[in-house]
DNA sequence: CGCCACTGAATGAACGTTCAATAGAGAGAG
DNA sequence: CTCTCTCTATTGAACGTTCATTCAGTGGCG
């Protein structure tokens, strides 16, 4: 269990960043909306630093549970994909927080600084599933990391522009375009 | 024509946000890396904030003007598709600085700050492009800006994985993405 | 002489981090 | 039940640093 505080740090840290960046996110604001003393988030976190990556670490996490939770055993490969693609980015667009973190932290000189060994653990499960399906000729022939990123890719960049409020996405519109993804991952 | 400075500027900025992140990338260092003095700088731009918004803007001239370069009018649409598709992706492997800063600048509070005019301008080639496609029956009815971002998501998720060295990309490759994503949005 | 690009030390504000002090919870003894 | 000792959680003022920005001054050109 994450203590109270831990889980207040973390939170409040994820909607500062969401809107004024990684600059522009003094400790002194994290401290004064999570409702802790500055010095509080020296007791959880060794710097900043390591808030930012411990907070990578919680995303990721929270993305990974919301997406397995939907699925089923019963379901078919192409079933499961799309349950995956809805799940996750349904998951970012009811936390926009996380999806903006995600996307700043990702393109930032942090995320090179990542120990390797997090991020394997969780690309096994998507990896596990490119490569049952190209197995059974469902998938093209294509290296599962670009495969995966694409993927990933077009979930953030969907949920952004619903998001924006630009493009408005309902059911009929999410399944248009995980049949979008799908259609351009699969064998033709 | 840029002043040979302002130029300076402009590119060291752009290196430094790519290995330092916005924070850390102090003013002084930019200074320090064009070959000026820190109030030069301040000649050429009101401020922080101002150098990087006029860093979006210059970024996205150079890669609309790397891509129109290779168009040729007798291309029929797919042929034209592609060329856009792998011109771009190329332009961002060969300018790694740009891809890195228009990923954080996209995602960062700057973004939504950024005059709206400037964006639809940039935007317009394409969505011509789109609607023509559509009206000829060969790209989806979807609305254009999902599609818009959705390739551009791609060449971006492209150009990034092979800069990582994690995929290594040829001509082959380029190819192979380029029509999976035409895959992804052409009427089948 | 006036104008302009340019300089870089100086300035003041903002920031990350520290730490001495305090509160509180729990354990053990009487 | 209460007093005391201990350890942890928490506080926020204070510190030293770093940073964006300023500006008085320099050099060169027309």
């Amino acid at each position: 269990m994450i203590a109270e505080k831990k889980k207040a740090i973390l939170e409040s840290t994820l909607k500062l960043i969401k809107e004024n960046g990684f600059h522009g996110t003094p400790m002194s604001m994290v401290a004064k909306k999570a409702g802790v003393a500055a010095g509080t988030i020296y007791h959880y976190f060794d710097s900043k630093d390591t808030l930012i990556m411990e907070l990578f670490v919680y995303t990721q996490y929270r993305v990974q549970e919301a997406m397995l939770k939907n699925l089923r055993e019963d379901m078919d490969l192409k079933e499961s994909f799309f349950m995956r693609w809805i799940s996750r980015c349904q998951f970012y667009i009811q936390n926009p927080d996380m999806l903006f973190f995600m996307e700043q932290f990702v393109n930032s000189p942090y995320y090179p600084r990542c120990p390797q060994e997090h991020n394997e653990r969780v690309q096994n499960e998507i990896k596990q599933f490119i490569e049952v399906a190209q197995q059974q000729g469902i998938l093209r022939e294509l290296d599962f990391k670009l495969m995966a990123i694409m993927i990933h890719s077009s979930i953030m960049t969907a949920a952004k522009v619903h998001l924006d409020g630009k493009v408005l996405l309902g059911d009929k519109e999410f399944n248009q375009l995980a049949q979008m993804v799908w259609d351009s991952i699969r064998e033709l």
